[in-house]
DNA sequence: TAAAAATACTCCATAGGTATTTTAT
DNA sequence: ATAAAATACCTATGGAGTATTTTTA
């Protein structure tokens, strides 16, 4: 490993053409400035300057490494502005647990949060949902936006149920079924439909494929759990796919597919924010106060 | 300063989600491992990881630092193996000084050398001319590339007489003695002529500039010495500029301009190549062999 | 209770400082 | 002779190891 102020020693010689200047400059000893060079030269097994007592020079070897010395000086320096800037964002950034789903369709009730706080920055971050729970009973999160089978909240956290969702399928406009303007389970039996592997939410997806295999519905698991890579695969090869969409939701078209609920559904999920119940940070409040804000103004069902 | 293997320590525990085994991998004691993230944590005053004597998670802040982490460890290693490329490129890399022509026409006496050792690598080396000299008589460089008055050779190097050089015009193709076969300095007096600055050639320009001088040519220096630059602050403001080019060439056309050497030329100057007198390194002595060969077969002459 | 991280403590390497010597002009 | 880098020598910091304690699942 080579040591950075071995480096930035280095450069400073060079620009400085003396150890003497450059050792003031970094506010050490002449000879330290010596000794740290000569480190550098021993470690790197390069001739680095050409110097005598009278005049410094960049060698021919110091002249081909020179730019690799700042570029590691850069990225070192980006590196710290990078910690200073993390360092900032502590209070006035809501960090956000969810699924992926947070990132494509930015949830509404986000929008309503940063409308009313246009100044805080939001972070979502990944995970296995247990972990984001974890995660956000220690502290480290502000808040988890989550599905959960109704009546099956985390009893640990402090619970804000914002909207039941209903199983919707999403056609590619060349399926058989895309024409319809409603269906229901009968109508998918026969038709191969696309499903998310089921990594972060086993239960979940446990009950309803369930459901779904005691329909006679076959089901194909997408190899990856983002959304938008289960979205491709289906695309590629012309499948449906699952989508949870609030239940009173009609037939509508949607990144180039049409979406269908299916009318005699029995699977339903909550879509739910969770809190710590302690309240946290002050930007969790503030997020919590505006979901319930948004829950109590019917703000998701009538964008929804 | 970050000492660069924390941030390796960092990144491993990171990735092995474990200190203990971190610390397998990098050959260290699981202590070292835990004081060295405490230390980057003090320093950077993030919370890097969260970790309990069961669990270690990649906390938030970790996570947003964790690619400028990565980008640093990169940068490192590219500099290490720019060094061993350095180091290895030792013995093999002919070390020539010299202007900047001999970048921009690829001198014919360094292509003769590369088609006799096409395995060579040549890296040129600007700098002052006296300077130059001294890397070359300290061994720092293989070989020298100047321009000197003729008869006025560096008595401390070896010096070997390529060809003889007669001061030639080029003219932008608007210009009023751009139609001509053949010019004078009789012709020259009244129109502006751009000129070096001379920053590396003081003596040589002198005796030159004294000569255009005496015939009543007005002479504008352009800013800075590198020929590419005069070349472009020339054809800006429709200037001709001075070249040196061996003594019969005739008209001809060259970057766009037309180039018309002096006929009455009466200053010369002789293209050298110095090389230190012991010999030097096994690439410098066959180079100096190469170049004595290419003077020897006259290919000066036959491609001048 | 067991596995893993943190800590206490020791030792040694080494970075940096002061003072001096060497070197090149 | 002088200015500047190298070196010798010393001190103190601190990094790594061993052994132990703490913590949590």
């Amino acid at each position: 490993m080579i040591d950075p102020s071995e480096i930035k020693s280095f450069v400073t010689i060079a620009e400085e053409r003396s150890f003497s200047a450059a050792a003031q400059r970094l506010g050490l000893a002449q000879s330290a400035v010596s000794q740290r060079l000569k480190r550098l030269e021993d470690q790197l097994a390069l001739h680095l300057l050409d110097r005598t007592s009278r005049r410094v020079r960049v060698s021919v070897e110091g002249e081909l490494f020179l730019p690799h010395a700042y570029r590691l000086l850069e990225v070192h320096e980006e590196a710290l502005r990078a910690a200073d800037h993390i360092r900032s964002k502590r209070g006035s950034t809501l960090l956000l647990g969810g699924y992926s789903f947070l990132i494509e369709e930015r949830l509404k009730l986000v929008e309503h949060f940063l409308e009313l706080n246009p100044t805080t920055q939001v972070d979502v971050h990944h995970g296995a949902r247990l972990d984001l729970y974890r995660r956000l009973a220690t502290g480290e999160l502000d808040a988890v936006v989550a599905l959960a089978l109704p009546g099956q909240t985390q009893t640990d956290l402090e619970a804000v149920h914002v909207e039941r969702r209903q199983c919707h399928v999403a056609f590619p406009p060349s399926h058989p079924l895309a024409a319809r303007s409603t269906i229901t389970y009968a109508d998918l039996s026969g038709h191969p439909l696309t499903i998310s592997p089921g990594r972060q939410d086993a239960e979940i997806l446990g009950t309803v494929t369930a459901e779904l295999v005691r329909r006679g519905i076959e089901l194909i698991a997408a190899p990856e759990a983002d959304r938008r890579a289960i979205e491709q695969f289906a695309n590629v090869r012309g499948l449906p796919y699952l989508r949870w969409y609030p239940s009173c939701r009609e037939r509508h078209e949607r990144s180039g597919c049409v979406v269908l609920p299916i009318d005699d559904d029995v699977v339903f999920t909550d879509l739910i924010v969770y809190f710590s119940k302690d309240g946290g940070r002050a930007v969790a409040r503030h997020f919590a106060d505006s979901v319930r804000d948004y829950v109590a103004l019917g703000l998701n069902e009538a964008t929804a």
